[in-house]
DNA sequence: TATAATCTCTCCATCAAGTGGAAGGTCAAG
DNA sequence: CTTGACCTTCCACTTGATGGAGAGATTATA
């Protein structure tokens, strides 16, 4: 099939198919005489694993790597349990600086008036 | 003072003091004869009031909205209060998702094995 | 005063992960 | 034969810096 029924079924943009091809993260399974790119079956799985693993804010990186063990019959499930578990450490490190950014501008805009005058403890913070 | 002295005093990089003086968010005071870059010590409290409302998350066009009103002696608290609760909210949207990422991935990350065996529930997830 | 060390300047490239658009080639239907 | 949908490559743009090259300015030391 071509690009956009590939993109079509895995829920991609063309573009962003396009894009994956080029980065070599996955690429079609030939190309016509045309240069069209043809998605088979294969690569359209590769598609949908992508997507799934990117909606996980899985890295690009990330995801060739998984893809690889993906198709990797001989892998072992710890080196997946690794990287899913360094990116875990990472998004909750992410979560909790944004815990403490939400109750601190929380905070923050609880104390603004929020009225005609000028004084306000967002801008005395930031000065 | 040069840039140095004020990337200094404000706990910022010279190359990103010369970043927001190239983006225009805050300029140098005045340039010397031979272009070096000059700042002054309101210059300065704009670098580190910059430098505050980024380590809030505060995007480039907001803190230059807040740096306008921080300078502005007639602004209403209510106009701060609205670009600060509008960043909150993103924040708070983003620390939720965050929130259903962590949860989804620890659930599978605490469900694979981790073993010299190929079969891994986060590769099954993403299948 | 000469020179070396340290600053500073501008300009260009790079990062992530795409997205948008231009200009042009391909293909199937009418 | 032409229209329209689809496809191609290439380039620019996004955010918020950061790194480096090559060159000029200033300051410290010999």
């Amino acid at each position: 099939m071509n690009i956009g029924e590939a993109a079509n079924q895995a829920g991609l943009s063309v573009k962003t198919v396009r894009y994956y091809s080029d980065i070599g993260l996955v690429s079609p399974s030939y190309r016509s005489a045309s240069g069209y790119r043809n998605y088979d079956s294969t690569s359209v799985k590769k598609l949908i694993f992508v997507k799934r693993a990117r909606s996980f804010d899985f890295s690009i990186e990330d995801c060739r790597e998984l893809l690889d063990l993906y198709q990797d019959k001989n892998r072992t499930s710890s080196n997946v349990r690794r990287i899913a578990k360094e990116h875990l450490i990472r998004i909750q490190r992410k979560e909790s600086e944004l815990k403490n950014l939400r109750l601190e501008l929380n905070h923050l805009v609880k104390a603004c008036a929020g009225d005609d005058r000028p004084d306000c403890p967002i801008i005395d913070y930031f000065s």
